[in-house]
Parts: C-alpha cells; structure tokens; sequence
DNA sequence: AACACAACCGGAAACATATCCGAAACTTTC
DNA sequence: GAAAGTTTCGGATATGTTTCCGGTTGTGTT
C-alpha cells in the first residue's frame, strides 16, 4: 500500500528493507531473513535480494544494541599449534575484562569461510569477527557491514582493500632481519623454507630475503626457495632435500619456529651441526623455541599483541568508535640464540 | 537436463531412489521394494539394484536434524600450550558437525570458576560446559543441575562426587608404564617431577610410580619426588636441582613433554648425555616430542579422544539421553623413542 | 489352444517430509 | 507512539518414498 518508489537514488540511509522488498518482489520478513542468515530462503531468492541490497548500498537505520555484554568470533584458518594458543590467549586478555566471551572455529584449510558458517555467525550476531589467517569474501564483508558487525583481520592471508581493518607484524621486515642476519653472519647460499605461497605473509617474508640479498649484493639461487606448510614435517622434508643437494646451503630460513624443528631433525640425521656446519633461523619466537638444542634463533613476532590489539581495535568498533587507524602493523625483532653462526672454512 | 552420470561421485544424501532405478533400468517401486525387502523382487533384479545402492551409498532423504544450534562452554583451568590446544581440537571436531559453537574461557589459575562466570554462563544458556582440569564447586554444581545445563568434567583436577560425568585417561596406569619401564631398563634411583600436588591426574601418577617401584621391590627416595607445573620451566628449575645432587638420579619421568623439554635442557648444560647418562621419560605425546633432539620417549595420553568423548557425552546429556556410562578413562600407552636407555655402569 | 496361476514389475495414487514464503504478532529504537 | 526490523507460525509447493493394484510374462495343466 505504501507507494514505494523504488531504487528513487535517494542515496544514503533512506533505503528500507521494504523498499528493498518491493523492488524485488518478496516481503520485508524475507528479506529481513537474508540479512540474518536464516536458513529458509531460497538461494535463488537470496541471490536476488543480496543483489538489490548491495545495489541499494542497504544500512540498518536503526543503532546497534547495547554493548557491554556479548560474545565475539574468532576464527582461524586452522588450529595450528602453539601459534593459535598465543593468538588466543591475546584475545583473551582482552575479551575477559570486558566481559565479552569468545565463539571459537576453524576453517580447516580454507581461507574464506563458507556461506553456511557465515549465515550461523549473522544469525547469532556477535559484537564483531576477528578472522585469523583468513578473510571474508567482498560478499561477505558487505553482509557483515550491513548487519553492523565490524571485523578485524590478523596477519591477513591475502592483500586486502584498505577499508578491512587488519593487524599484522612487519613480515617484510622480519625477512629482512632474518636474512641480513645470516648474511652479516658470512653466509651467501642461503635457503628459504616459506610458508605456503598463497599466504601473504609468507610472500612478505620472502620479499624481505629477496631484499636483504639485493642490499647485500648477493645473489638468489631459485633452486634455494621453497614453499611448504608451517609444520614440522614440511621442515623436515624440504630440509632433508635441501641438505642432500651437493651445493647444500650454509643457512637455512624457516617460516616458522616449527619448521626449523623439522630442519634441526635433518641436520641431525644427516650429522650436520648446527650452526657449525648449518646456521638455522625460525619465525614468531614461539616459547619452544627457546628450549631446543641448540636453543633457537628467530624473529619474534608479537602474537600475543597482534591478537590483543586487533580484540581492542574490534571492540571499539563495536562501540561506534572509529579508531583512528585500522591498519596496524606490530614491529618484529630478531632474537638471536645458538642456532646461527658464521659458515664454516 | 538431469543428465545422470553414474558414479558422478556426487557424495553423500543427493542420490535418489529414482536415480537408481533410472541407472539399473526399473522403476522406483521396484527399488523402493528391494529396500523394504518386499518379496516380489526376481532376485537377480534384487541383486543389481541392491550392488547399484551400494555403489552410490544410498541413505534414504529424511533429513537428520542437527541437535539444533547453540552453544557450549569450554573451560580451562588455563591456556598451557599445545596440551590445551589438542583438547580444543577434540571438542571442535565433534561439536562443529553438530552445529554447535564452542565458547571459550579460562580460569587463570583456579580450579573452581568465580560465581560471576558461573552467572553468566546461566545468563547465557548454553547447552552444556566443559570442564578442563577444573570442576564446579558442589554449589555450582547444584545451580547448573536447577537450570538443566549438563556438565562433564574432562581430565578432573579432584576427586569428584559419582554423579559428577567425567573423561579422564588412567593416569594411574600411565605411571606405572612409565616408570615400569624405567626400573626394566635397570635404573634404580628414579626422579618425579610431577605436575601440582593439587591435581588428582599428578597423584594418580604419582601413585602409580609407587606401585611399580613396590612391585619390584625398589624404594622410592622422597628427595627424589618433586612437585612443579607442567611448564617448560618447572621441568628445567627441578631437573637442574635433582642433576645438581652428588646422588643424582639416573633417570628422570617428568609430568609433561613441556616439563621434559626442560629437563633436557638441564642435562644439556650440566653436559650430561641423554640417554647415556640420563634417561627421561614425558608424558603426553604432544606431537614435540618426537622432533626433540634425543626424540622423547614418553606416556601416550589420547587428548583428542578424551575431548571428544567428553563432547559427545555432553551433547547426550543435552538431549536428554542419558549415557550408559558417565565415568569414562581411556587408555594411556608407553611410547619408546630415544631418551631412555639402561643406566651405565 | 485355452486356461489357471504365480512371479515379477511398473503406473500412479497416497503418503511423508522438506523447503520456501508471507501475514501478522512482536520487539526495538528513536 | 510510529517506524523499522524480527520472529513465529501456518499454508502452499515441491520432492522423495511407499503402497495398491493391475498388467505382463512364463509355465504347467487340461
């Protein structure tokens, strides 16, 4: 009955959802519902409704509840070891005081959350998501904007627009560091072990290196770059491989404190000290790190404040505060134990 | 359009009885009879269509329902390491299936939650808590019973009332193991360093090290037991205490792989060999202890299980089943790697 | 050859759910 | 108190499954 000019370019914040409704030709509790996340709607029906609100750059008119108690997401790519213990623990400091619980998943393996996950966190509407090695599709960040839950993205797994607020560490930074170590060290024929090449941070640690050659003049032998997961086993391997080969580096470059584990385990098979004959450096400075033999040289990467500044950036954001950048950026530090030394001869 | 390719791999639930009958060459009643086991079936038809529903896995469409969504609360006494992150695992493996979410919070260091987290758990409804090495107290316990939120206790810090459902492993049995095979080595002077005199799981151990040193007739030296964290420090501040006497143990089981991390590291730098002059035993198996430098031979402790089993209970129970069993210890088993060896001399 | 009868199969109605949507009641926010 | 948004509930529809019943085929009998 309401005569509803539809899609009238009135701009911002005037579009309804029963604007919305009437241009698509369903009712506004449908349409309520794809906002939601409620399962019973077609996904054709979805589809055409998602369309009309993107295009209608739909808001809710109405404030957000009031925030004091909730519960956020936090979501990881996957639970890989004491790296997501620290980011947790993070979190928590920060969530606990404020009386805020924490909703835990995991996407075992993949990086962007299916549709399903994401109906289940709109339709339970915590105060924000806090993705971990892992980001919303633009779809579902439109859907999480439109419903007013805010996100933050740690240590991204993929270059993101400038409007997705994340927290990282300096990777680049860290390769560099880590590189420029070893090279101060004397060593030239350096090895690489990245994480996985379709994770950023990996691809940022692997600029770094590629950087610290460049400063230093020396070379990059492709031969010497490999990319694997950020597991024990994955050192392991590329190590064994690297260290048979008859032009064997002097130094190996792991992506994580787990990986270089797995490449002390080669070096010991192989009889091959370390760093007498092999200098090896880890990443994030996780605890074991510091107990190994020999005890670890690393980059430290501050999980524990990555964590916790993206649970305060979030919850600010949940309060309506703009923070004043949403992009941060916590500064690495090479940590230097008993694992790297000068090559030998 | 449906083109129906066989064995198109289409998965699980999306196969039909039509499907089926269209692939073998009869109609759906035939197929339909064949399932119900009606009699009017030539048996070679019957074998056909019955060798085709394997083939496809046929499971007939009446939709199983999903315990409905919620939430459950997960617990811990605190955040130790990977130890805690393979119970997350567990749970998450059983509850993610179920649609169910999992909050997580910590203690800090109690065993028993503060009446303010209990409140809001009771604010919140869950379907159920998790309780990880810390229990309700018994009024807590009453006030969950009254709002009709089941409970189980996994690993549990005390002796608790039979009505509490626990899932715990044979700590017990895992002592004995351990030290068993320590005394069959030949060592005789045989150090603990045990987890928290408070914790049952530690005096469980505890007292299955005394068994087995009963069994064989071998006193237990009270010098020889300490009590510490499970912690990568406690393990090296005790170890370096017990290497330090002029009657120094030959071997040492410790309370944790973490603790053992430690006590390896003590021997490293007393320069004492391991397992030449000192064996060490952990307990756990955390997925560490087989890339230390010597590889840990340590207690076997299913972690992953034990929270899923108890995720699986809870979730009974919020049905409103009730288990057959509500007490539930798993299995520990002797896991030989590298860092026990017979005494010398 | 005609018939009786049983075994076997399929058409289609009957039945059983799952899915999808909207009206109306309800809640929240200003 | 009105507008925006949400939830509940029942009905319409679609789809999968079972059952009834009649048709076809083959075999043995007269």
């Amino acid at each position: 009955m309401t005569a509803q000019s539809p899609g009238d370019g009135s701009g911002t914040g005037t579009t309804t959802i029963a604007a919305i409704a009437g241009e698509v030709g369903v009712s506004v509790a449908t349409v309520s519902k794809v906002l939601n996340g409620r399962a019973d709607v077609a996904p054709e029906t979805r589809a055409r409704v998602e369309e009309s609100l993107e295009r209608h750059r739909y808001r809710r008119r109405t404030k957000k509840k009031p925030v004091g108690t909730g519960q956020i997401d936090l979501v990881f790519h996957e639970f890989d070891s004491e790296w997501a213990m620290e980011i947790i623990r993070g979190v928590e400091a920060v969530t606990a005081p404020a009386g805020v619980d924490v909703v835990l998943s995991q996407l075992g393996g993949t990086h962007h959350p299916p549709q399903h996950w994401l109906d289940a966190v709109l339709a339970r509407r915590p105060l924000g998501v806090l993705f971990v090695l892992c980001s919303p599709t633009p779809g579902q960040q439109a859907q999480l904007r439109r419903q007013d839950i805010p996100f933050v993205v740690v240590d991204t797994d993929s270059a993101t627009t400038a409007s997705v607020p994340t927290v990282g560490s300096n990777n680049w930074n860290g390769g560099l560091l880590a590189t420029r170590h070893l090279l101060e060290l004397g060593h030239r024929r350096i090895a690489i072990v990245s994480g996985p090449e379709d994770v950023l941070c990996s691809r940022a640690r692997l600029a770094g290196f590629r950087a610290a050659h460049e400063e230093a003049g020396v070379p990059v032998d492709p031969d010497l770059v490999r990319y694997g997961t950020f597991y024990l086993d994955a050192g392991y391997t590329h190590g064994m491989a690297l260290l048979n080969r008859a032009d064997r580096p002097t130094a190996i470059f792991a992506g994580s404190d787990m990986q270089a584990l797995g490449v002390l385990r080669a070096a010991r098979q192989l009889g091959i000290d370390v760093p007498g004959g092999l200098s090896v450096i880890g990443y994030d400075n996780l605890e074991v790190a510091a107990w190994t033999d020999p005890a670890l040289t690393t980059i430290d990467q501050p999980l524990r404040d990555m964590a916790g500044t993206a649970a305060h950036m979030m919850l600010d954001l949940a309060r309506g505060e703009q923070p004043r950048t949403t992009r941060i950026d916590l500064v690495t530090e090479l940590v230097v134990r008993e694992s790297t030394a000068p090559p030998a001869g």
